[in-house]
DNA sequence: CCAGACGTTGTT
DNA sequence: GTCTGG
DNA sequence: CCAGACGTTGTT
DNA sequence: GTCTGG
């Protein structure tokens, strides 16, 4: 699955990689633990083109009573996303793509958690794919979003049996296009990165707590 | 028809 | 055990 | 995801 | 809103 990440990439790096041209966002706040209810960078194609904008993760579906089931919504599975009422309507309409330099994952071994860093050989920066949503009570509006996961690839059943998906580089473009709604078509995006593409490490189990967030839980152990 | 859920993960 | 907070 | 709280009342 | 269960 997919429960903690990082983006320590400035902006400018963000827009060059992704080939953004507008952007609301000045800069962004490097983080090396982002952890779900907090706020990430996302682009989002509006119609003409691809923006940068900022989500809540943890989807909140817009006929929600409150903002708690968010806290729920942080995955969506790649198999099942176009049978969920919750997930159905947002993978037709509203995909976005969420960079990352790279995500953590816990392998339990004898009830242990050890944290792992994945991180891709190549360019650092790349793009989970996600859904959005727009919720609102009238009083406050919230966007949201959720990181679709499936399973493992090679590499990563050794960690873990699920695993965010990474869109191809030049699958983005498509990913994004509001005018491609055909699931099947959609669906042939979400499949399992290349174990050849990822590199893992073993990292100090302070990234547990989501309240720690310094350039140090980069490092193997 | 109405009522009630709407999710993923890991663990047992 | 279950929910909220980060 | 993991960590940490989990409650009400009355009083200041 | 939309789907599933009764």
């Amino acid at each position: 699955m997919c429960g903690r990440f990082t983006l320590f990439d400035q902006i400018k790096a963000i827009q060059k990689r992704f080939g953004i041209n507008v952007s609301k966002l000045d800069e962004a706040t490097p983080s090396f633990n982002i952890a779900p209810s907090q706020s990430v960078i996302a682009i989002i194609n509006d119609g003409e083109r691809n923006r940068l904008g900022q989500l809540r993760w943890g989807l909140i579906p817009f006929w929600a009573k409150d903002t708690k089931i968010g806290y729920k919504m942080i995955n969506a599975r790649a198999e099942t996303i176009t049978e969920k009422s919750s997930f159905k309507h947002a993978f037709i309409r509203r995909r976005c793509l969420i960079p990352a330099n790279g995500f953590y994952e816990w392998k339990t071994v004898n009830g242990q958690k050890q944290p792992y860093l994945i991180q891709l050989k190549g360019e650092g920066l790349f793009g989970f794919a996600g859904l959005w949503e727009k919720w609102t009570d009238g009083e406050e509006t919230i966007f949201s979003c959720a990181i679709i996961t499936t399973e493992a690839n090679e590499m990563m059943s050794d960690i873990h049996h699920r695993m965010p998906v990474i869109v191809k580089k030049e699958e983005e473009a498509s990913w994004l296009d509001p005018n491609i709604q055909d699931p099947n078509t959609l669906k042939q995006f979400l499949l399992p990165i290349d174990s050849d593409e990822m590199k893992a490490y073993a990292v100090s189990a302070d990234v547990n707590s989501a309240k720690n967030n310094h350039e140090g839980l980069l490092n193997s152990l």
